[in-house]
DNA sequence: ATATTATATGGTCATTTGACAATATAGTCA
DNA sequence: TGACTATATTGTCAAATGACCATATAATAT
């Protein structure tokens, strides 16, 4: 955007002040009188904020606020930075090392009805689901073959990844070293429920 | 809080939706217009609503605003719920399978500086780091021994167990079955910098 | 039966507000 | 020198706005 000159730039600040002080936005005699100014300086001065696209006019009486071009041209504070290649030389969250930013959630893909889940035991160490982790889960009646769930199986909620086959369901768990086999289960025989599809999974080292 | 009544109700979803609309609110005989009613119903309404103290005046010209104590009692929009114990025949997110909400940076112990970074190779595997995930890195100059860190080696960024020692860093991988061996790395050898602790790790599976 | 509450409207008005014209000045650029 | 831009002021004004009064009515509470 077409930088502002210095008075503008305050005049601009006092406005973004005040908006973020109580969500109000405020007159142009209120303004004026902070900056020490008379009502019609400030219109003025309002004009080229409105001509070099920071302000909007939504029309009607006090119908000004901010540009969506300006608010999108605002550096992305929320969500978490995600680094990239890491520059020689360089702080590590230089701008140019910095990627994006994202959302925790935006990340894991979460939607409303996801939970999360404290695995217990190694099982799925291999698949790099250690005890203690929380896995995200999203809720379903049924699990695509080969795909890591949650079943839950007398009563207590296991992750393993699940193949539905005939009349039965095979548990398969992730964990050679610890030479964990493979539990098949058939419908009729225990008392066995899908719950749902491990989505993401998440730990909290210490 | 006081409730209230339907209208009372309408009136006051009507502001908010212009609020949310383009965080200008609306004079009253907006409001009226979309209501079908006159300037002064509202008015009358709006009267209620500031002495239920759902809206508040902070005085002046159209300084009416929507009151702390409303946005206070508004549903705490909750993160995810924890599902602990899954009672038999109960839906998974009965009320009493749920141990509680949290937000996902509050469980990762996310502070501002905390970023994210992409893990490349499986060199810590046994430790549940995969290739793909997403390490939470805590900037520091220096790391505890045995915590899982990210140095800068030759400028690439790398997650490994480090150990400072006397003159050196051993880097120490997690995958027996791989064989990767600990790396030690003298200070004067080579460029060699500590970036951070990892804190957290999240991956997302499709 | 009476009082109160909530809703609703019409009339009116003082203030606030943004807009605009006219004008001035200092700095920059051609 | 002259053109132009940015800043700044005074004076003025129409429109928008919230406030308040009087009044009405239906429902509810006492």
């Amino acid at each position: 955007m077409e930088p502002l000159t210095e008075k503008q730039q305050q005049i601009f600040n006092l406005i973004k002040a005040a908006l973020a002080a109580d969500g109000r936005r405020p007159s142009q005699r209120e303004i004026a009188r902070q900056a020490g100014l008379a009502q019609n300086s400030v219109y003025q001065i309002i004009r080229y904020l409105k001509q070099k696209g920071y302000l909007v006019d939504l029309g009607g009486h006090r119908g000004v606020r901010l540009s969506a071009e300006y608010l999108d041209s605002l550096p992305p504070k929320r969500g978490i930075p995600i680094v990239g290649q890491v520059a020689a030389g360089q702080p590590v969250l230089a701008q140019q090392n910095i990627e994006g930013y994202v959302e925790i959630k935006d990340l894991l893909g979460l939607s409303d009805d996801v939970f999360l889940l404290r695995v217990r035991g190694d099982s799925m160490t291999d698949e790099g689901i250690m005890d203690g982790d929380y896995v995200a889960v999203k809720p379903a009646s049924t699990a695509q073959n080969g795909r890591i769930a949650v079943v839950l199986l007398d009563d207590e909620a296991t992750v393993k990844k699940v193949y539905v086959q005939k009349n039965r369901i095979a548990l398969e768990p992730a964990n050679r070293a610890a030479g964990y086999k493979t539990q098949y289960v058939k419908r009729t025989d225990k008392d066995i429920r899908i719950i749902g599809n491990v989505i993401g999974c998440l730990r909290k080292l210490k």
